[in-house]
DNA sequence: GATTCGTGGAG
DNA sequence: TCTCCAAGAAT
């Protein structure tokens, strides 16, 4: 966009987003600490799905000192089904520090902010531009959309791009605003697919609707190919323990895993499950089909079939004896289990 | 820069 | 059922 059309540009947008700005509960008494905790639900999350999380986390926890001496249990309660949940923990984390440096004031500098556990750059700007109305960028998937369909590029282009264009339109006086109009215009207006042009503050400034083409831009990712795998896991308890083996090639992340074994083309599940069985306990551990979950691991959909079985005390041994597995009680369980999948599994065998 | 972390909405 | 993707951060 040429310089003398942004000042333009701003006052539709925002005078529209006057107009039409959704009523949230975070935008009514936009504290810092109300702004913070809704910039982390809406990680990678939707609005509409943050909502209800939102009205309950600051009925239980309305502020920063009740936030950092609540157990970080009761956070991961509040939490429980919005997913990502190092972001429970990081709110925990950051909240202390901030009774602990400076006396559970949120602070209003960049920098400070940034330096907080969960907050990247995104969230840093999102705060100090809609909690304190410093003009600093952000960038979301919604402003990124926004941004390649009003310059019409139809090419990959670096994420600095984004950043620069922001910190060029974001105003000195109005950046609280004027960052969340860009978002609002993303998520309602600019959308995805099918967006609403006729109904756009600023199709005039468009290049893509100038186009014609809001429907190839932005350029989709070509995605990896989706790939189905079968796998086989074992959860095998013994004196209350589960078996770890060392991963080493498998494409399930983590030093340590449960047994697991991908069904080859051709074989059952229960095939697999009895080859592992005698690979691994020269067949002789009685082991049964519990359940199947489903997992997806980046482009892999994954469905696990899951076995248990009880090992004795001459099997441990022999185990042992081999070195490359460990029975794991269950507090160590989460720290040596890298991956979900194998933490639903062992969860599941809880039930 | 590429991966991983969850869950649910919407077409 | 299947796919894409959502007010990203950490590594």
């Amino acid at each position: 966009m040429k310089p003398e059309k942004i000042e333009g540009f701003r006052n539709s947008l925002l005078k529209w987003y006057h107009k039409h700005r959704r009523p949230l509960p975070w935008r009514m008494n936009p504290t810092p600490y109300r702004v913070w905790i809704s910039e982390i639900m809406l990680q990678q999350t939707q609005v509409k799905s943050a909502i209800p999380y939102f009205n309950r986390f600051v009925k239980r926890l309305p502020d920063i000192a009740s936030l950092a001496q609540a157990p970080v249990e009761e956070i991961l309660a509040l939490w429980s089904g919005l997913g990502y949940y190092s972001r429970a923990r990081n709110l925990h984390k950051a909240a202390r520090k901030i009774l602990e440096y400076w006396g559970g004031i949120f602070p209003n500098e960049y920098k400070t902010v940034l330096s907080l556990p969960g907050i990247g750059r995104y969230t840093a700007g999102a705060i100090c531009s809609i909690a304190f109305n410093q003009p600093q960028p952000v960038v979301d998937g919604n402003i990124r959309r926004v941004i390649v369909r009003l310059n019409g590029i139809r090419s990959y282009i670096p994420e600095k791009y984004f950043w620069d264009r922001m910190t060029e339109w974001v105003p000195w006086e109005k950046a609280s605003e004027f960052n969340q109009a860009m978002m609002e215009l993303g998520a309602t207006i600019c959308l995805p697919a099918q967006p609403l042009c006729p109904r756009c503050p600023v199709r005039r400034y468009c290049l893509a609707k100038k186009q014609n083409l809001q429907s190839t831009i932005p350029l989709t990712k070509p995605r990896k190919a989706i790939v189905k795998v079968g796998v086989v896991i074992l959860v095998i308890r013994y004196r209350g323990k589960v078996l770890l083996t060392r991963q080493d090639d498998s494409f399930i992340p983590g030093k340590w895993g449960l047994p697991v074994r991908i069904v080859p083309s051709g074989q059952s599940p229960e095939e697999t499950a009895q080859s592992l069985n005698n690979k691994l306990f020269g067949g002789r551990l009685p082991i049964e089909s519990l359940a199947v979950l489903k997992h997806s691991i980046t482009h892999n959909r994954i469905s696990a079939h899951i076995y248990t079985g009880n090992a004795t005390g001459i099997i441990s041994e022999l185990l042992e004896a081999e070195g490359r597995t460990y029975w794991a009680n269950d507090l160590q369980l989460d720290g040596m289990l890298t991956s979900s999948l194998f933490r639903k599994a062992v969860q599941r065998c809880r039930k």
